[in-house]
DNA sequence: GTCCAGGGCCGTT
DNA sequence: AACGGCCATGGA
């Protein structure tokens, strides 16, 4: 075979390939076409109302209570947390570590937890004295460097924190998001790390749509989307692909 | 009984 | 840079 004539072949995969690619954009089409419009952190939960404590604080330590843990057993923890008057900055950064031990063991990792909890609220109640419009009026860049210094917090608790907190623009890619990643390619190189999927998302979905506002709420509720989906569908080991809401552009990319 | 869930840290290669 | 072990509960 001739190389110009390989050559041709490469380029009609190519563009094969590219027009075949899910974009985040039409991904968030899809998804919403079938879930409706979700919005994702759990704001209507029982924990939320009444509890005289601002909600973005709940948010974050809720952020940190669900690493590698079930929502279900979250809940418990936050209730507890509730019911001692700990979902508050200056509480938690001064109780005594047992007992907030005792309050968030439903949510596993307790002792890990619990220093993280206690790291977070320190750090709020000494640089910020407890301030979270001040905290969160910060830049994103520099807010997610400060939250990502703090021992307990990487990539994805940072940016949970950042959008559904602190309505900072960031896509949040999760263990849900990379395996969707890893079955329905993206982008035409492999694209599977935090970063290049976080930088793909939200490269191609603030080109889309450029109000700020509108961007927040497309981040939170695709995310939203995202887990749905993978719950329900895309599940880690035998996914339900028949019934699945993208059935039909996932056999056309991957056959 | 086994697997898994909205990670992140730390030590080793 | 990449990988493995570790942390721990509760529901399916």
């Amino acid at each position: 075979m001739s190389r110009t004539l390989k050559t041709v072949r490469d380029d009609r995969l190519e563009k094969r390939l590219v027009n075949l690619i899910l974009t985040p954009t039409k991904l968030h089409e899809l998804l919403c076409s079938h879930f409706g419009e979700l919005h994702w952190w759990p704001h209507d939960a029982c924990y939320h109302k009444d509890c005289g404590s601002d909600p973005r604080f709940e948010i974050m330590v809720g952020a940190i209570l669900t690493q590698n843990t079930a929502w279900s057993n979250v809940e418990k923890a936050l209730l507890n947390l509730k019911a001692a008057h700990l979902l508050e900055i200056n509480s938690l950064a001064k109780v005594n570590l047992g007992k907030l031990t005792a309050a968030i063991r439903p949510s596993g990792y307790y002792n890990q937890k619990a220093a993280r909890l206690k790291e977070l609220s320190s750090y709020l109640l000494e640089n910020y004295n407890g301030d979270l419009d001040l905290f969160f009026s910060k830049e994103t860049p520099e807010l997610r460097e400060e939250l990502l210094s703090l021992k307990g917090i990487g990539p994805e608790t940072a940016d949970s924190m950042l959008l559904y907190a602190g309505a900072h623009p960031i896509f949040v890619v999760d263990s849900y998001t990379k395996r969707i990643c890893s079955r329905i390619p993206i982008t035409k190189k492999t694209c599977l790390d935090y970063s290049c999927i976080q930088n793909h998302f939200q490269l191609q979905l603030s080109a889309h749509y450029s109000d700020q506002t509108e961007l927040v709420s497309i981040y939170n509720s695709l995310h939203a989307e995202i887990v749905e989906l993978s719950k329900q569908f895309c599940t880690k080991t035998k996914p339900l692909c028949a019934d699945c809401p993208l059935s039909l552009v996932c056999k056309k990319i991957i056959n």
